[in-house]
DNA sequence: TTTATTCGGTACGAAACCGCACCGAACGGG
DNA sequence: CCCGTTCGGTGCGGTTTCGTACCGAATAAA
């Protein structure tokens, strides 16, 4: 609730330019140059809200170095996805939405993001037909990491949906060490605080995880996958197979986020 | 499973032009044109697979007098979404996915459904922009929908999420009479079937619905929605607002799905 | 009509989670 | 360095939901 709403332009660094994010990344040189001539670079700050609900959608927000989490919800506000720098925000105006269904927050230390205005985007589209395409594949992404959550939600035991939930900040955080307190995974997830808690000693316990004050470090991903099977991988192979090769969506580059110490 | 695959093209009955599906109707005329002129209209009975996970995607299904089931899982399979003639499956092909990433099932009495290989769509979309337009916001309420789901999931108690299972299947059936067996409804909420049989009988107490064997009334829709406020209602309204009015999706045109007794 | 199958009613112990609440430790600001 | 705040550790009773299982009734098939 003491969310700061994000001031645009403030603080506006020098555009990063070509933007370290894998869909723009993605694109043909000259589809990629339409939106980032038009982008302006935003400096975040955890907990800045970036799209209300019920408020008017303007612009795509391609994250750098952010982490932004998408969530639904009044009382009780719950994670549907979550996007780092192998995506963007805002898609539903790709869609046809004039406002938002959902909230976007950065959920990570401070970071960059870019933000391209639709009249720009739109302009873009019109010009390049291989640019629609390539904006919407990851919606089709979207989509599959929504589904996954669902049926995860319904069917799996907290360990699991834990589990996957650290795989997911891990696969979009440069480095082993997610910056998160129990309080905010509890939130996203729908569940109590004293169960992660719980759940993440267990985890400590066997060697998965090492937690320390408001941070998890990831010991051993490839148990925590296992543990998570069934309900972790498809959207990352259906990214690899429409977008690009992901392993980690942040191996691809490393060290250009090591600015905020 | 006993699921039967769809045999494409028999029982092919007489085109039903024009479709009853709403995004068709919704349409501009020669848009829909384009599509229902290369439609193959299907006779399918409940249980009928349409699109199975990993098969290769090539048409859009646009149900006339079906309700399609969109599930995702292979031991523990949940239901993600609910379409009816409101909507279209196969969306998936619009954003650039060329296998399927969840399954399709024909989920109501047996009835009719269009299908739309994807060379023709390709070649209405090339014909028309705005057609891109109207079928991507279906998607988009698509994503209302799922979102909708994920934070119910999440956060609800059976009791609301089954409110909202019976009003989402409401919406699209017409009148007051779902045919459905509580183990349907327990597999596609990823819950027990005793379970859904105990809140059937609160909820038959209180005068909401009255059950008999594979069938369940609608008594008390206002204060069905009043149990599920909260976690029904948006995506209804965000159809409303991106691709016409709904109030019962089936409201608009009744009478033509009488047929099956 | 007879038979096989599906469907729903019911029960009961066990497990998973919740709500709440308290308290010390770690941290950040003054 | 002190103090207010956030964060995590922990406990306990109470629900909710599960797993499993059995059995009669309704229905479809033979």
């Amino acid at each position: 609730m003491g969310q700061r709403i994000a001031t645009h332009g403030v603080d506006a660094a020098p555009a990063p330019i070509p933007s370290s994010n894998l869909v723009l990344r993605a694109l043909a040189k000259a589809d990629r140059l339409l939106l980032e001539k038009g982008a302006e670079p935003l400096h975040l700050r955890r907990g800045d809200a970036l799209i209300e609900v019920g408020q008017p959608l303007d612009a795509l927000f391609f994250p750098e170095t952010t982490l932004l989490t998408i969530a639904k919800g009044l009382g009780d506000r719950a994670e549907i996805a979550v996007v780092g720098r192998e995506g963007f925000a805002g898609w539903s105006l790709l869609l046809g939405a004039k406002c938002a269904g959902h909230s976007v927050a950065v959920s990570t230390r401070d970071g960059c993001i870019l933000r391209v205005g639709f009249d720009i985007v739109r302009k873009a589209l019109g010009a390049s037909p291989t640019l629609r395409i390539a904006l919407l594949a990851f919606v089709e992404v979207l989509t599959v990491q929504m589904g996954t959550s669902i049926r995860s939600t319904a069917c799996d035991h907290l360990d699991v949906r834990i589990a996957r939930w650290l795989l997911m900040r891990h696969d979009r955080v440069g480095g082993d060490e997610l910056l998160v307190c129990h309080a905010e995974m509890a939130a996203g997830l729908g569940i109590r605080r004293a169960s992660v808690t719980d759940i993440l000693h267990i985890f400590e316990g066997d060697g998965l995880v090492r937690c320390r004050r408001g941070q998890i470090l990831i010991r051993d991903r490839d148990r925590l996958e296992k543990l998570a099977a069934g309900s972790y991988g498809e959207p990352e192979r259906c990214y690899k197979a429409l977008i690009g090769p992901c392993e980690k969506f942040q191996a691809i580059l490393e060290g250009s986020q090591r600015a905020s110490a």
